[in-house]
RNA sequence: GGGCGGUUAGCUCAGCGGUAGAGCACUUCGUUCACACCGAAGGGGUCACAGGUUCAAAUCCUGUACCGCCCACCA
């Protein structure tokens, strides 16, 4: 053998096709065929690849690769997302770490740093998606900061804004005190901790008694407009209406009646913040109350109550409780688990907290986007997923859609001198639709997911440049993580429904979330995680993929593992060497196929067909795993261990040539079915083949051909028959290498005398029974014999015997009970009864 | 509190009405000239539990338990 091809794949020589296919254009769009158009999510432009973006892409590329293969015109376009708050939060990191002084920090330095990090540090992933081996269209790569991206972005918030969708106000939002910007509620996550139920007594400013009220919150009291209990709770109807005096800051309040109090919890009575809980915000409206607050952007008291001004939020509690229990009007504490929202940007506690921003009316866009579900157009993929997005689609709130940031989309809206607000593309423009001079800007940006939502079409084009007649629209295909079904694919829906009036994509794959070898989320700050760089370097770029897809179906979540990855890498090198073998074998192919008409050929053409067959039926369904495991079996199972190893003898025979061009065949095929899973030592090994010849993964998907059903019955038998010699043999106590003289057997092989004396180390096969003491094995209806020594363990042996006559009889037992129950043979499927007819009469004739 | 997944061989998972499968791990044997990241043979499962439907249930229905995820305003 050719000493240039080692006997074992080399990952690292194999990384440079990357480079050869971008350079060769493979990554373009080609050819006529039915358009093939994938978004991909953009990853941020502060993020590094992880295990969810591998499985991710390694899907996306494995159905763009083999779609190409398929002769359809395949677009994958990438991106990028700007990411406020995170990209924000490095950058002024960054800032403070070079001795930026921050109270003197301009929005303009600070873009300019922002703009200067992202052209230094931002490409990280995507370079890292290169190595996994991504077939995307770079040549499209979209930033969701790009000028024509900000087109799209200002081009929908006027729209909406001139229709009434878009409106600023006062509300209560999720604050982040560190980060002092509001933040989504994606961006939160709950803890549970244990906490304090404190009972507060509010005096009736009649003076005659008082109503207790529960609250976890005492540093809120200042803020207290009302107290609220239910109409119908016996024990507070008489308060209603009455005043009461609130604690600390003696201010007069009332007692209000509303839904919203559960008579069941703690006194039956809440005290109403509507500064300071979204609920309590609402009860507000409804009666009219005005909404005190009494924190300022960093979660500190501000001068509503000057006493307590500028502690922050825990000394308040203290200072709050003290001050009540001077005062006398602390009843009880009860321990209490409180749920606490914690910001997953900063850590810190999320404030509840009123203030003004700008909302979207999305409710306007729900009915399309649940339609467009319900109907089909849209599918989801597991469907379940489609249950999720719905349900959310319905309880849809008023999206706050402003950030208090400095990087991201700049609301485009102008105010005139006395606060008049106008949406549009400049001061000039919008000095022209005020019909007067504007004095400034909008300082806020907009929230990220606004610019997400417009992903799809934003990156085709929109709104110059968009062609929905292009064949690339609506995508075909969006796969993403299920944890943003909300945030981002809902949106989306949403967004394009209403701005390009058609859906987005037509299938929603939710891949799995991928976890670690124990089952925990893999997590960089807990220490959990793998880096899938570290597995593309240590074990390839094919072993990450193929260890992620040969997992991912349609489950919820996905284990890796090292030995995964360690068994997808012994899969790569298999493929390597049956191909180095191979090689070896056909160097002297004659040009000029023979006619194929062997069994064991057909066999195994017909099964390569029917893998083929499987990975396009599983990959049209998106079922990575079945594609993979179609390409396993066929490839290390059938080709390797059954028909490399029957060509050795068959090489030295007539049928040479025929084997020969069989070999390669399935060579060539099974290196184009493994392709899209594992594209670098496939492509390795197609060059080492022919060097002269194109990029595999430039070659034509191996076209549907007919398959066998003869010869696959035939070759199936003698396998089983080749099986039972074996454990015969052992039975025996034969050495592995050591031949049988002569092998007996009753009842047809069916031709295949070759086969089994190849693959079972036959010289000679007799029909008949021998004479003297042999050992039997069934298989296919054929008993096979061999004469054994008399120095066998006879005892054993019988024992053996004993038991497999035992199980024999237990299972036509169980049959002739069966077809004995005349229920059975009535009712039963006629196919079923037959079946198990025969099998009863093969067991009883044995 | 609602919803959704999961519970099948030691591990990771297929199977989703006809009486259990794969890969890995394990045991035994084997350095045959593609590959020890290999080959052959083998051991190993009352399919979480309890009811029900059916001639037949791992597979359908109901309920229970445990694990995980998502959603939710209980002060």
């Amino acid at each position: 053998m050719d000493s240039a091809w080692p006997t074992r794949f080399d990952p690292e020589r194999a990384k440079h096709w990357y480079a050869e296919w971008e350079k060769a254009g493979c990554f373009a769009p080609e050819g006529d065929g039915k358009p093939f158009t994938v978004t991909i999510p953009p990853p941020n432009i502060t993020g590094s690849l992880h295990m969810g973006h591998a499985l991710q892409h390694s899907v996306h590329d494995a159905l763009a690769r083999w779609r190409r293969m398929k002769g359809q015109r395949v677009q994958v376009v990438p991106g990028q997302d700007h990411a406020g708050i995170s990209t924000q939060s490095v950058v002024l990191k960054k800032l403070k770490k070079e001795g930026v002084d921050m109270r003197t920090l301009s929005r303009q330095a600070f873009e300019e740093a922002a703009w200067a990090w992202r052209k230094e540090s931002g490409d990280t992933i995507i370079n890292q998606f290169r190595s996994l081996g991504c077939s995307f269209d770079w040549s499209q790569l979209r930033f969701t900061l790009d000028d024509n991206y900000v087109e799209a972005v200002v081009t929908a918030f006027i729209d909406w804004f001139d229709r009434g969708l878009i409106y600023r106000g006062l509300r209560v939002v999720n604050w982040d005190p560190t980060l002092k910007t509001s933040i989504s509620d994606i961006e939160t996550e709950r803890q549970e901790i244990k906490g304090k139920l404190y009972f507060v007594r509010y005096p009736f400013a009649d003076g005659t008694g008082s109503i207790t009220v529960a609250t976890t919150r005492p540093e809120t009291i200042v803020a207290d407009v009302a107290v609220a209990v239910s109409p119908d709770d016996d024990r507070h109807k008489a308060a209603i209406g009455k005043e009461l005096i609130a604690p600390i800051t003696g201010r007069r309040i009332p007692v209000i009646a509303d839904e919203y109090p559960d008579p069941a919890f703690g006194t039956g009575a809440v005290k109403i913040t509507p500064g300071h809980d979204a609920n309590d915000f609402e009860v507000g409206q409804r009666h009219g109350l005005e909404t005190l607050i009494a924190f300022d952007a960093e979660a500190r008291l501000n001068d509503l109550w000057p006493a307590y001004q500028g502690l922050t939020r825990e000394k308040a509690r203290e200072q709050s409780v003290a001050d009540l229990e001077a005062a006398g009007l602390l009843e009880k504490v009860e321990q209490h688990r409180i749920a606490l929202v914690i910001s997953e940007r900063s850590g810190d506690v999320v404030e509840s907290l009123a203030s003004e921003q700008w909302f979207l009316k999305q409710t306007a866009f729900a009915p399309a986007a649940i339609d467009a579900v319900r109907s089909g157009e849209i599918r989801f993929v597991p469907d379940r997923y489609a249950k999720v997005y719905l349900e959310w689609m319905e309880g849809l709130r008023d999206w706050c859609i402003s950030r208090q940031l400095w990087w991201g989309h700049r609301i485009p809206i102008w105010y005139t001198a006395d606060g008049r607000a106008v949406a549009a593309r400049g001061a000039e423009e919008a000095a022209e639709k005020a019909g007067e001079p504007v004095v400034r800007q909008e300082e806020d940006v907009l929230d990220t997911w606004f610019s997400s939502g417009l992903w799809p079409f934003a990156v085709l084009g929109w709104p110059q440049n968009f062609d929905p007649k292009d064949g690339r629209w609506p995508t075909d295909l969006l796969t993403t993580a299920r944890d943003i079904i909300y945030l981002w694919v809902a949106r989306m829906a949403m967004m394009s429904l209403d701005q390009v009036q058609s859906i987005p994509f037509r299938d929603v794959y939710i891949h799995a979330t991928v976890l670690n070898e124990k089952g925990q989320r893999m997590s960089k700050s807990l220490g959990t995680g793998v880096d899938p760089m570290d597995v593309i370097n240590d074990k390839g770029a094919d072993a990450l993929r193929y260890a992620l897809l040969s997992q991912t179906g349609f489950n919820q979540e996905v284990r890796y593992g090292d030995r995964k990855a360690d068994e997808a890498r012994s899969f790569s090198t298999k493929v390597w060497n049956a191909s180095r073998f191979i090689a070896a074998q056909i160097e002297d192919m004659p040009e000029e196929a023979p006619e194929i008409h062997h069994p064991v050929d057909l066999w195994i053409l017909s099964r390569f067909n029917r893998a083929a067959a499987q990975m396009d039926a599983a990959l049209e369904a998106y079922n990575m795993q079945e594609a993979c495991h179609a390409a396993y079996r066929f490839i290390w199972t059938e080709l390797c261990d059954w028909y490399l190893e029957v060509s050795k003898a068959r090489l030295q025979t007539e049928d040479r040539a025929a084997v020969q061009h069989c070999l390669s065949r399935c060579l060539q095929g099974a290196l184009r079915l493994l392709h899209p899973i594992m594209p670098f030592v496939t492509e390795e090994i197609h060059n080492r083949l022919k060097p002269e010849a194109g990029f595999l993964m430039r070659e034509q998907w191996p076209a549907a051909e007919a398959v066998h059903e003869e010869a696959e019955g035939l070759v199936e038998g003698w396998i089983e028959m080749v099986r039972a010699l074996r454990a015969v043999r052992i039975e025996a106590g034969m050495a592995p290498r050591q031949r049988i003289e002569t092998l007996w057997h009753e009842g047809s092989l069916n031709g295949g005398h070759d086969f089994i004396s190849a693959m079972g180390l036959v010289d000679e096969i007799r029909e008949g029974k021998p004479d003297g003491m042999h050992l039997s094995g069934t298989a296919a209806g054929v008993d096979l014999h061999l004469l054994v020594s008399s120095d066998l363990d006879v005892a054993a042996e019988v024992e053996r015997l004993k038991a497999e006559e035992q199980k024999m009889e237990k299972e036509l037992g169980g049959l002739r009970g069966r077809l004995g129950n005349p229920a059975f043979v009535e009712r039963a499927n006629p196919e079923i009864v037959a079946r198990d007819q025969a099998a009863a009469d093969e067991l009883a004739s044995a």
